[in-house]
DNA sequence: CGCCCCTATGCATAAAAATACACTATCATG
DNA sequence: CATGATAGTGTATTTTTATGCATAGGGGCG
């Protein structure tokens, strides 16, 4: 099947050359042999996961596979699953959650974007959370609290 | 300036969802307040080097093709690739930057040796920012900003 | 063989993005 | 204050990319 040699050839040629444009590909495929048109290419371009940014396409580098986004569970389940315990320090709140669960459940506070929270950061198993002042984080404290139980 | 701001909403709105086309970005922009045309976005993608891929608009994470690396980058230079926003809470900062990067961009500020930086702390995309007081978290706040912008 | 279904592709065209040009506001300077 | 440089933007248009529709070439199967 030509399809599959033609994505090795754009595969290299975007690797090793600045693509501007898909008619650019489409005549450096014309000389490796390959005869196709715009269209075709715009097709590759997608199956194939190809970005365009300011230096031309270029392979989905580290990040580009998967793509899995929403439908998060709600965070009261996940802190009902995974929270421990909070516990208040000024401004800060200091959360426990079951080991490794921190990363996740700072990700499930920071999608809620209360306004209580200036920002998280999470370690392995637990959670700092920022908070503008003492009352809003008391009252924070007193939500989560709820959530735990 | 509105630009700026409209910068900095800009980054936040392609982090956060995926966004499919200028028009699409525009109509949510509308939405916060900043009435432009697609031929402004189409300016603002390229002095932002977003790109687009699969998944809509996205940040220049670690996308390793192109020319320009010459040194370590400057403090400047990481925090307008990857940070995305400051907010305050008494005296401590918080940095939000794109999903993964809140590492290397703590290891830069520390570089700095600032005065007004006790220490940092980074997740995954939070960098939690200590200072000696109020006075001097505001103070790095603004110059964290303005090179955000 | 004749028929159906499915993939790959081209052509024409719609949709999206980039840009040429013009206008305005701002700011430093003579 | 007039003047000229400059940045930011909108409008209209061009260029680039995506897609609806139709066709051609393979299989598989009765």
């Amino acid at each position: 099947m030509a399809k599959h040699d033609r994505h090795n050839a754009i595969r290299e040629l975007v690797a090793s050359a600045a693509i501007a444009s898909q008619d650019e590909l489409r005549r450096k495929l014309v000389r490796r042999g390959f005869d196709v048109t715009q269209a075709t290419l715009s097709r590759d371009i997608h199956e194939l996961s190809l970005y365009k940014g300011p230096n031309g396409y270029a392979m989905p580098n580290g990040n580009g596979n998967g793509d899995h986004e929403d439908d998060l569970p709600s965070i009261r389940e996940v802190l009902g699953g995974f929270g421990l315990k909070v516990k208040q320090a000024q401004n800060q709140l200091v959360l426990v959650t079951t080991a490794g669960s921190a990363q996740p459940v700072a990700l499930g506070i920071d999608h809620e974007d209360w306004d209580e929270v200036v920002g998280t950061i999470a370690g392995d198993d637990t959670v700092l959370i920022i908070c503008p002042d003492m009352k809003r984080a008391s009252r924070l404290r007193e939500r989560l609290d709820e959530m735990i139980g």
